[in-house]
DNA sequence: CTGTTAGCGCGTTCAC
DNA sequence: GTGAACGCGCTAACAG
């Protein structure tokens, strides 16, 4: 048997409700010496409080519930730390729920975990939900902002980089160094991020008057192996001089399977890779990635929940680190 | 207001015991048309178990903890997978807590918030607790298992690969393919892993009368740095023909390092790595390495916890896969 | 400053 | 088959 604020009442003499007052550091509401008294006995008796029946009795929460999909893309590490970041500081817990990647019954068995515990917020991070999922989450009232990936199809509060700038802002890189044909690899208009990403590579492509190819956009998941089956769509004489590999993996599938084709980077084959996690640091040739800023969009998206900045979706900033794999 | 049960008892014109028992599947205990009303008329008004009441009546929960160390070491995503795949059939829910590593106020925190909520039962990843941690551990009442460490620190069930069975085994690998000088880099002994590795090594040396050099242990944290250090120390002209790196992202350090160096792997310097995760599939030249059965630890670790399989410690068996990183 | 009382939303005996 | 009543452990008024 588990003891109970009852317990460490009776055994301190005093009433149940000033053992919840000195618990939860109510100042200015009780004695100090009471305080000690309680503070001793409930440790002696290994008191623990149960904060289940907290929650019931107050109607709220502390902690946030972070949903991911467990993708091998492997920005989710920097994000949860943004969160945990603001949580802490609050005071508050943070507990994360894996949701398989497009698999609307995880999702769905994640999302009802979270809202009938009555959880404080919600951040979901690089998820599209169907529109059953969206519709639950929106029913639970809870609040809740999508971070990594501002879909239409999420409706809300999201956090996130601009993804039609990130398409133009890579394309742009390659055209400024004077590249004519460039490829574009590992994720499509299947998803939200893909059509904005391919949307500002278009748009990019365009201001130069360039008519991409058939096969230059090679679509995929962010996948190490939509890079790999890109780059042997693309064969040992690649129709583009640059690729942009729209995750890490994915750039380190092009990579690869470019050696194994004997091309030398960047000379035959310049790459560039979107997130620039730390996966690039351990790989050689260091990969020229435009870096996201997933830490901040981790700590806005907290930040906005818990109402220390206004509700509004924003985009954060990225930049383009030079490696090795261009010139 | 969210609608609680005894909203939908009267709407459904039946008391709250009955929805009760219709939600709960509690069979035969109901006539089907009251069934069929109370779950229509719970669908329309949309009502939302409150799960902390219901744990708070019946004192149990459905929820299993995973405490990890928010490591970069990332063999975690396949332990949760395997962890999953049990709770799940189970009708079980998992959430994770990210407790930084080696740190004990993290370790804490993260302790207490499943604590305090009573969680079924909580598995512990790649962590070792302090005394005091593990103390309220124990004080907890709550089953637990600790998975990839079987520190004699942490006291208790656990279920791990055989850490000196390792050590011993990757020694013996090179030993067998010729090698006298066998490097071993990544941990050292104020890890329990560490100590345990470092024995078998030394137990397979001792077999072939080898005594190790001065620097051929180069110590650290399993970290990317560390094999990097490592190197470094080693130098150009290594002492070593052969290295044992304790962690795939180590490895990666060294290979790196070595290649920096103009040294060709493995014609003048052999890498092996231990734990074989998706990361090393990534990377080229494809590294042997020392596979650990991630899966299946997270996996015996849940059935333990759900007494599917009898409560007692347990190795689980790894393997080699040759690669290219040795001859 | 402290004790009493009344719930929080739900599961679960008991009678009916 | 179904309902009334109690209690899970705790917090929040309200008195005192």
């Amino acid at each position: 048997m588990t003891v109970t604020i009852k317990d460490v009442a009776k055994a301190a003499g005093v009433s149940i409700a000033t053992v919840s007052r000195v618990l939860a550091h109510k100042v200015d509401f009780y004695a100090p010496e009471t305080a000690a008294q309680v503070t001793k006995v409930a440790k002696e008796l290994g008191y623990q409080r149960n904060v289940t029946a907290a929650e019931l009795a107050t109607k709220t929460s502390d902690v946030l519930a972070v949903i991911i999909s467990a993708t091998k893309t492997n920005f989710a590490d920097s994000i949860i730390e943004g969160i945990q970041d603001v949580a802490f500081a609050q005071g508050l817990s943070v507990i994360i729920l894996y949701a398989g990647e497009n698999n609307d019954d995880l999702q769905h068995k994640a999302l009802t975990t979270v809202i009938e515990r009555s959880v404080r917020a919600i951040l979901i991070v690089a998820l599209e939900l169907n529109e059953d999922n969206r519709q639950l989450l929106d029913d639970s009232a809870i609040p809740h902002v999508f971070l990594a990936n501002a879909s239409d199809k999420n409706k809300g509060l999201f956090v996130a980089s601009d993804d039609f700038k990130i398409g133009k802002a890579t394309t742009t890189y390659f055209l400024d160094q004077g590249y004519t044909s460039i490829g574009l690899v590992g994720m499509d208009r299947t998803s939200y991020v893909g059509r904005q990403r391919i949307n500002g590579y278009l748009a990019a492509l365009k201001q130069h008057d360039i008519t991409p190819g058939d096969n230059w956009i090679q679509g995929g998941n962010f996948r190490y192996e939509d890079g790999v089956t890109a780059m042997k769509a693309y064969g040992p004489k690649p129709p583009v001089q640059a690729v942009i590999a729209n995750s890490d993996v994915s750039a380190l599938g092009v990579i690869n399977t470019a050696h194994q084709f004997k091309l030398d980077i960047p000379s035959q084959l310049a790459v560039l890779s979107v997130d620039g996690t730390q996966l690039i640091e351990m790989f050689r040739p260091q990969v020229t990635a435009l870096v996201q800023d997933f830490a901040a969009i981790g700590r806005r998206g907290a930040e906005m929940l818990l109402k220390q900045i206004p509700e509004a979706s924003q985009f954060i900033d990225f930049k383009i680190h030079d490696g090795e794999s261009t010139k």
